[in-house]
DNA sequence: CATGAATGAGGCTTCATTCAT
DNA sequence: GATGAATGAAGCCTCATTCAT
């Protein structure tokens, strides 16, 4: 981003560029979105998307930050209060698939992202990974999951949440079915019950 | 496509514009790709692409097909003789992380694919994913493995396959460590180990 | 100009945006330089520009007439005091090679004017050249240098200066070696140096 | 450039492009003029200039090559034969004023290639000046004109023509008087004569 | 007087596609 | 069948200028 706007007139016209730009690409994928197309979308005029970002590209980073901020955000709310690390993984997915569902257009943006900007896209996963495993390893110490690589467990349960959700979301623009889901569960369970002891 | 040769010579005209549009989408992208480049690249003349192809996506869709041809074939082979489901599905995987060990610009052009005509990228999967279930659904049935939802378990177990082998292979450009293997198989033994009987 | 400002702020503002433009056009030319490099520069709001000045050309003028001034002041504080033409014409090569290279930025925003607008160029050479060649005629007059048209001679004066200033200070970014000096002081006697009569 | 055409048809393409830059130049500065009013004024299509240059500035490179090989030329046929060297600048600052008045708008182009690419123009002033002091040193060490360093004399003699040049066709449009050609000579003959020896 | 947000025309360049040879 | 010259629409970006506050 170029300039950060201070009025709530300026945070106004930034968010109605944001929207459209969501929007567009969405339907239309990002290289087949012209800014003209972004700017017209929005009802502003052309000149004010250089006021607000550098280049197109720009946009694209700041659309992953944004991405970056809201799941991360519903993710740790929705399982905040729970303790059991089992659970906190099934409600994890549940929670996921739900901010997916609201927030199809926006994870279409990430699938973008990866495409034209493999480093964002990296940054993006890294970013999320890392918490992820952090927080399996100190499961995985307290005994209360099996023991796994830390890093792979959570490439493991992130490609299995990232998969399905463009399977059915993208693709189909179906939701996730219950059975699904149920069974997602399921798998969890059985990839992360720790060790029986003895 | 457009033509399909007959004589020898043209099916070497032809892989050369293949081969270089592989090498020069792996290292630009398929939008920053040009045809002038694959032609140049493959040492044809500019027009003679327009001879084989209809047009730019005509060649994408080409691409996709060969590939989706390729992986199968290697899939088949790898475990071919091989009685046992779990052990179909670890030696699978480890067939999976060898093809793209040695295609990685070809698992980039399914990325690229994805990006430029969902469509397509959906039809690749859902076609490696139609023949895995159905396996899926006669190994349950079989009681060899637990019972998912056919189609549920062919996504979980893609996802796991999909995200690891870009994450290592595409992002890094490394190979995936054996221990993140032993963990990916440890995780599958997991999930698909068969119900105990009550 | 638009305004020309009354107060000492006023003044000092107008400075630091003329002071800011000959830098950058020193570095990049008048046309890889915009408004807002110059008040960014400058230190000042976008929008004051447009208060001293019309348009962008209008500063260009403004810089112009600016480096008249100064030049001329220059050579007739060097030449104070000078009686023989002859010797007059010498100081006068040192002092403006002297300004010259003390005053490069100016000398560039010259080029540059010439190759925005001829006219304005054309003007600041006709405005050297009057007085120039009118001293030159009364010199002739007075026998103390040899006879030509004044105007030729001035031009046949301001053409080697010029050259050889801008081979030197601009293209190399040296400075005019003494030898050359030298060199050019013997030029210009010959040229000059009075008829032998009888 | 990017592309040297090798049919007649080609040739002739390439020659409106370059023949309506020439004119377009002129009239208005290279700023000021733009691929497609160029491709315009030829006739031809806006992309048939890119399948020639590389970029606008390709252009500019190209039309001082032109312009060397030009006047470099028309100087080497003016002057053959002569021997005498101060009738061989002589003569040369004829055939410069004459080429000049012929090639107006190429001038013009010299000096706008001085103003956007300080290189090039340095590149063209270097090219003419090495070969013009080369052949200056040579008649000085002849005793045929008096000695300076070869350079310094080079840039002195260069400075006139340019100067003038400038001043009377490319401002006024007008031609250089004879008076004026003969005061020049004047003054050549006054720089050059060699030192009574004794 | 001052500020800086907003505008939109215009420039350069790319490139898929067509077509004459 | 093959070639590569030619086309022109469309995209990104810049920036002088205006104008609301």
């Amino acid at each position: 981003m170029k300039y950060t706007p201070k009025t709530e007139r300026g945070k106004a016209k930034l968010d109605k560029i944001v929207e459209a730009a969501i929007d567009l690409i969405y339907e239309r994928g990002f290289n087949n979105t012209s800014i003209s197309d972004i700017t017209r979308n929005a009802g502003v005029s052309y000149g004010s998307f250089y006021f607000y970002f550098n280049n197109k590209d720009d946009l694209l980073v700041e659309l992953v930050r944004k991405i970056n901020r809201d799941l991360r955000h519903y993710l740790t709310e929705s399982t905040k209060g729970l303790k059991d690390r089992v659970s906190i993984e099934k409600r994890g997915f549940e929670a996921f698939f739900e901010w997916m569902q609201k927030n199809k257009k926006l994870y279409k943006v990430l699938i973008e992202a990866e495409a034209n900007n493999l480093q964002l896209y990296a940054w993006h996963y890294k970013k999320l990974a890392e918490r992820y495993s952090q927080r399996l390893k100190e499961a995985m110490e307290r005994g209360e999951i099996a023991t796994y690589d830390p890093e792979a467990l959570s490439f493991i349960l992130m490609g299995i949440a990232d998969f399905i959700a463009k399977r059915y979301i993208l693709w189909d623009g179906k939701e996730v079915p219950p059975t699904v889901i149920k069974d997602v569960e399921k798998a969890l369970e059985r990839i992360l019950s720790a060790e029986r002891e003895g």
